[in-house]
DNA sequence: TTTTTATACATACACATTGTATGTTTAACT
DNA sequence: AGTTAAACATACAATGTGTATGTATAAAAA
């Protein structure tokens, strides 16, 4: 008759995380990075700081995770959303108002394009948003390159340009702007990149 | 023969606030905000920390200072740059490409767009590049707008939308992409916005 | 010119926060 | 069953921030 070990450490590490994770999100959220504390952190989630710095090794650490997480979504929120459309450029911009609307959810845009920059450095940040939201994004910009739907610019820099473009928009509707005065000035400049 | 009074204090506190944004202004390039100490800002700048907290009321509101100092500085170099163009749209290139060069120089990407909108709140930035940047680009857009130049936008976001764009260009700049693989397409995302 | 006041600092301090070092419990392995 | 290692928990040392208090000099008042 056993009846300890209720729990195994590979569960009980995710589940930690797991806190930590909402809980830092939470907070980076309100408040932003550096006017959190790991203190208010692990109070939040219910853990020590022990647990913290056991599973991360420091705030940043997981303030990283909180951000890759959110890209995940993103990644994930413009795949379901993304649909086929007539032509190249109309991919594009549906493409592109999905993803303004996903990071624009649930405090994404604190976290990813406010505080990211400077709390994991401009380059940093880029790698992970190239690793979770601009996969559709590259392809669909491959493939309008390809069959020759917009002006022959080299690849990178493009995904690079209207992916920052994007993140500006998502700002403005961060600050207040309504999506729906936002979403055909973004149009307006796809349009520009049709050949 | 009176030899002492060497110095009023309008022209020392005129002195001692230079020094110290100075100062700041290079380690907040170097290492970031918040991994400059106020220690290491009055060392580098040969005062002490009282005379810091006397002239400003904390950290953050001495890269305020920084902050309006880049921006104002960026709105002069555009101002210089900016010449008549044969039309609306060749001058919101002209601008547009003029706002990049100026604000990728001297480091000043970091601190506005990179430490800006964490440090000082993506509103109080907007109000500040608002005050110093966007004088020119809203005069330019304006005027494009009403002789029909461009498609029938709202002022306010149109004004929004270019200037993020902008920025973030000037960020992938920043990070190591060339201006003349970046400028191109700038450029493209303006015709977009032709009639 | 003398006295008073206010400015421009300089110094000391109290508090918060970060990362680490060390101790303890429990799962996993031999 | 005994040993190892993971997953914490606790204590601590160092650093940094903003404030409170002290001081010297310029500026204003008398």
């Amino acid at each position: 008759m056993q009846e300890k070990k209720a729990i195994s450490n590979q569960k009980r590490t995710e589940k930690t995380r797991k806190l930590l994770i909402k809980a830092g999100k939470k907070l980076f959220v309100e408040k932003g990075f550096a006017a959190t504390s790991t203190p208010e952190i692990v109070k939040t989630a219910g853990v020590t700081r022990g647990a913290l710095y056991h599973h991360f090794s420091d705030k940043q650490d997981l303030f990283r995770a909180v951000v890759e997480q959110d890209c995940e979504a993103v990644g994930i929120e413009i795949n379901r959303e993304s649909e086929d459309a007539d032509s190249f450029i109309d991919m594009l911009k549906t493409g592109s108002s999905a993803f303004v609307k996903a990071i624009t959810s649930q405090g994404r845009a604190r976290t990813i394009l406010i505080e990211g920059p400077s709390v994991l450095g401009q380059k940093e940040l880029m790698a992970i948003e190239d690793r979770f939201t601009r996969l559709s994004l590259r392809q669909g910009l491959e493939a309008a390159l390809k069959h020759g739907a917009i002006k022959p610019l080299a690849l990178q820099p493009l995904v690079e340009l209207v992916s920052s473009m994007l993140d500006g928009a998502a700002l403005k509707v961060e600050a207040g702007f309504d999506f729906e005065e936002i979403e055909p000035i973004v149009h307006a400049f796809i349009d520009g990149l049709a050949e």
